[in-house]
DNA sequence: ATATTTTTGCAACATTATTGCATTTTATAT
DNA sequence: ATATAAAATGCAATAATGTTGCAAAAATAT
């Protein structure tokens, strides 16, 4: 498991250093998309506030992490899987936000519908959110 | 059109005030979607930052403005169509983000696409977000 | 082992959002 | 039309969230 942060670490050039491998594993354990704040709950006074903000940031650019967009303010990141690569996010798949626990799931294999748009809209990248209950709520 | 505006408040049993007035106003004028800080700038001075806050909360409350995700963490509103009531939103349509110009379009008639779940997850709504060239800047 | 580069933590600051309460405005009942 | 009740507003205080510069610390390269 630390092997495998470390190679994606290592993978996008970036320098190994105890909160991105700790928010990474973070990322992993957690079963569902994570906020902010989130995680700076879950590490409480391990370290900064900034570097949470600094350590996505440089995820999301990286390609590691995507950003999932919902209707409240709140900004949700989750993990990305192989094909992302430095400024250029794969995310096209349907993410899942449960109503009752409140969990984000990325929903790999079902993959965003096509849309069609009026004429003279050109479509760069497409954003499914859908919510409900999720399966172990639903059990 | 002042006249709809008031028709509205009035079917929704809120009182006709100034700001909830206004706020309908900058709606209908704008061609796309509002930011909270939109309304802040577009009103400059006329009333209270909380005031707005609040208006909007009101609003969606009652159906007359539904929320936009978007993958930054900004907070859109929208005018609802009529088919909206309190406590049920009826935005089943796709949202288009300009790349370029930033305006924010609700494309009625682009209806949202059934996603395919996997088993137990169970849909209660769905938000399309597409983003690209909108019909302007394409031109 | 040392020099260089990168990351971190801290402090200060900016922006965005929320709450309580007194005042004002709107709606209701006479 | 006026008095009363109900609701909305503005202000102040506070909380939460996000950003920036810079010195200290840690990681990488030599």
């Amino acid at each position: 498991m630390q092997t495998e942060f470390l190679s994606i670490l290592k993978k996008n050039n970036l320098s190994v250093t105890e909160s991105r491998m700790k928010i990474l594993e973070l990322f992993a354990q957690a079963n569902g998309a994570l906020a902010h704040n989130d995680i700076e709950k879950k590490s409480k006074l391990q370290f900064d506030r900034v570097t949470i903000y600094r350590t996505l940031q440089t995820f999301v650019e990286k390609g590691i992490i995507h950003t999932i967009p919902t209707a409240d303010n709140s900004v949700l990141y989750a993990l990305c899987k192989d094909e992302c690569t430095q400024g250029h996010h794969n995310d096209n798949h349907v993410h899942f936000i449960c109503d009752s626990c409140n969990v984000t799931y990325c929903l790999e294999h079902s993959n965003s519908p096509s849309v069609i748009l009026p004429k003279g809209f050109k479509q760069n990248r497409v954003d499914v959110v859908v919510s409900g209950i999720c399966l172990k709520c639903n059990a």
